[in-house]
DNA sequence: CTGAAAGCGCTAACAC
DNA sequence: GTGTTAGCGCTTTCAG
């Protein structure tokens, strides 16, 4: 390994003036920067990043927790956030992991431990303790399009609500009245949030008569087939006209269920996602779902996450909640028009 | 921050115990290592990686260099990849780079000098050079899924020949004679192979006369949709009967344009893909298709990097170039059989 | 503009 | 079993 000592030497300098012309500091002598980065170049010396950081007491790397790539909603993420975390001069950590509620495990330490601050986008139960557990190591957490209660946590949200309230309106509008959420929970945060928020929606539109119509699950396309499935089994009567999926790819999902059947989409039965995923667009779903902003949503968890860390641990930040406002995009999955 | 002498002096300790007890080496006392475990979890302590890996000469990071996450195989991949990283003790970066020849970026130079090797799944062209920039720079580096020229560039490949040999083989044997292949590409690796391999069996099965059928354009959905609608606007003497897609991606624009023009998958065109992603098993597209082993992929790809990174740079490995085998997945894409 | 020296938080001898 | 000491490769004063 090629440290800057051996740089200095084969240059005729000493080690700190290499460490200055590298830092393009500006007392330098442009002639000595010059012959040090070519002998730099010449002998393969690259800074080393793990010095460098023991003195800044900062690693210069965030770490993104996810549960998985199967969703394709992860996979936007990611990439997003991976702009916006190299745009601050960070390094990205990618940690797959679902732990949801306390303890940290070692693994989770490990990257704790190399990073100023972490991104949490994985599984989290609503009572969560993870925030604390951050904290206790000084480490700033984000939760991103993860909801939970502690009140000390950060967050950068999407408005499902409002969301969930668009989807609603549009398929009312077309004159559905019994509808389906398919893939609903009651523990993950947002997921969870999507349910209840369904259930008030249909309430505030007269729609819960009876008790709404919701079938738990998890957010993949399995369960989004096998449960419209099922639902589709049931008598004419006691049939939804409308399934509204937890995620486009349990949306997906269902449109194959429904197709499986010998049944049309929109004409028997409309089904609605939520997400935007890139899949929603291809003619063969043409998902009628809500926009999420994944860049603005990458861009305000890591600007808020590097301001934690910015920010001397004396002067204390208040918490931010963020909150996107979302979109509802109209596609052939709940009408027959020319789609977008 | 807290300090492992923080910790010493809190406890009444020496800090060198203090870094024993954290190691779980064995001559330090039960209780001495109860108690100083107590004081670190209350005070907060996580031991400092960069300070470790200084004196270990290694960063305990692996950086994996993808374009994107657009393209599910990546985020298969990436998965498969994070377990093995973690199951050899490393921690996983994340680079989003389409680098596909010589010099590094600073960004890419930045997570050099934080990883001990490089997983190199990006875009690269046969040429490229890549491998000897890293080298320079004293990393180890392993192509997955991408071919170099570089005789001295370790990989870890796919058979693709074997898989196109596959695909034609059922194709014919269904009794296609004109098949059009979408979304070729002469210059990037992998996807190069693929077409290089194309030409050479549809050469050996006598179905090149009049040159064969090969369109060219980017493994996207986007793609594969406008390239098959353009094949489909020809005089129908001169379609193809049969489409095999660079990958299933493409193959699923490849099946939405042909339903697009009324026609029917695969009565009236049958189409293939190649990498076997989840998507492909969706009732929608049912693509028959080559299955790509990822986790055996990721498996020897960190396995071999972690040898070169362990053994002492005075031991001259031998150059690795894995080619695991494929195999062939019928669908209702090219069939009519019940399906898997 | 450049050099010398101290020290970041840890590990790895070496003492006792 | 435990403490002491000397660095790992940098950044950062402080001199000159």
């Amino acid at each position: 390994m090629v440290s800057s000592s051996d740089v200095a030497a084969a240059a005729g300098l000493s080690q700190s003036t290499v460490s200055r012309a590298f830092r393009n500091l500006d007392n330098v002598a442009p002639d000595t920067r010059a012959r040090i980065l070519e002998v730099a170049e010449r002998l393969g010396y690259l800074p080393n990043e793990a010095a460098r950081h023991l003195l800044r007491r900062a690693t210069g790397q965030i770490a993104v927790v996810i549960e998985d790539f199967i969703n394709p909603t992860y996979g936007i993420l990611v990439a997003e956030l991976g702009k916006e975390i190299s745009r601050y001069g960070y390094r990205m950590l990618i940690v797959m992991s679902d732990l949801a509620d306390g303890e940290l495990t070692p693994d989770m330490l490990s990257y704790l431990s190399m990073s100023d601050g972490v991104v949490f986008a994985s599984a989290a139960s609503r009572e969560s303790t993870l925030n604390q557990s951050f904290m206790k190591y000084g480490k700033p957490a984000i939760f991103v399009l993860r909801e939970i209660n502690d009140p000390t946590a950060w967050s950068v949200q999407v408005d499902n609500r409002q969301g969930m309230g668009l989807l609603i309106e549009h398929l009312t509008g077309l004159g559905h009245r019994r509808i389906a959420m398919v893939g609903a929970s009651d523990t993950l945060g947002s997921v969870n949030e999507r349910t209840d928020s369904f259930v008030q929606v249909m309430r505030e539109h007269g729609l819960a008569a009876g008790g709404c119509d919701i079938v738990y699950g998890s957010p993949t396309y399995e369960d989004g087939f096998e449960l419209t499935k099922r639902i589709l089994e049931r008598p004419e009567a006691a049939r939804p006209t409308a399934i509204l999926a937890i995620d486009d790819i349990t949306a997906c999902g269902a449109v194959d269920a429904v197709l499986s059947q010998g049944l049309r989409v929109p004409d028997d039965i409309a089904v609605v996602g939520f997400d935007d995923v890139p899949i929603a667009q291809w003619p063969s779903y043409a998902l009628t779902t809500v926009h999420i902003p994944y860049e603005e949503l990458a861009h305000s968890a890591v600007d808020a996450l590097h301001k934690r860390i910015a920010s001397s641990s004396d002067t204390q930040l208040d918490v931010q909640r963020l909150i996107h406002p979302v979109n509802l995009v109209v596609r052939r999955s709940t009408t027959n028009l020319p789609s977008t």
